[in-house]
DNA sequence: TACTTATTAGTAATTAATACTATTAAGGAT
DNA sequence: ATCCTTAATAGTATTAATTACTAATAAGTA
């Protein structure tokens, strides 16, 4: 018996693939709070992460910033926004087996590897009008 | 009047230059308090930071772990241990303008990236006697 | 139905970093 | 050399994201 399924667990996977891509613990919380208003805040954290260790979801963690969760689709890069803090969905071929490209592990065993690109978004390089 | 030449500012920079390579902000403040012993930690994290925008130290944004620093030697990759949390330097080309790969930015203005692999270190993976 | 224990709700604690405020001092101007 | 503006500082409080903790609950096997 190793892991249960219970319905706060299904609700945060539910949650994680109903909304909008690479969402933050908190985002999944306030909406499932509505549907389940006795849902503790540690328990999406715990799930989010059972969930992603299980490979049920992806985790992406972002530097200086909430990590951030997506139902399973397709890979793909991520961009940080310098500005405003968001996060975006890179167009690009899904670079894999980069680790082959190590000239010496020196013991290390390699299994994977994030990109996160960074710049301007186009709402914060474009002069606003107010 | 952009910038002052303070003593707190120099005992920052000079002590990433001669700690070992991608320091935390405590392991930079511990190490300057011996010194100087009234520097406030906010002074420590101002610095790092200051000195990173300017361009004379590398910060490097590590994926839920504190932010590290090092001098301006040569670019290159960093790992981190799953399981300890260390960070490693990687030994491989350093890839650059990979940026220009990307099929369509959507306005985005891209203006660099972060690469941080994620294994297993030696010490990790090998079983310790103890 | 009973029993083991994974999971939960609710809260406290932790970690990394920034915000705040009165004070100090860098370095150009007089 | 002294004045003056304001960047920078020390010290503390606060924030944000996450995990730790504990008693109570509920999966799911026996």
């Amino acid at each position: 018996m190793n892991s249960r399924n219970t319905i706060q667990r299904s609700l945060v996977f539910d949650m994680v693939c109903q909304l909008k891509c690479h969402v933050i613990a908190d985002e999944v919380y306030d909406a499932i709070v509505k549907l389940h208003p006795n849902i503790s805040k540690a328990t999406v954290y715990r799930n989010l992460n059972q969930l992603a260790e299980s490979g049920k979801i992806l985790k992406i963690e972002v530097p200086n910033g909430a990590d951030r969760f997506e139902c399973m689709h397709h890979n793909h890069h991520h961009a940080k926004c310098l500005k405003c803090g968001q996060i975006f969905d890179v167009d690009m071929e899904y670079i894999t087996d980069l680790e082959k490209s190590i000239k010496d592990t020196h013991g290390f065993e390699f299994s994977g590897y994030d990109i996160m690109f960074k710049g301007t978004c186009p709402k914060c390089h474009t002069p606003q009008e107010c």
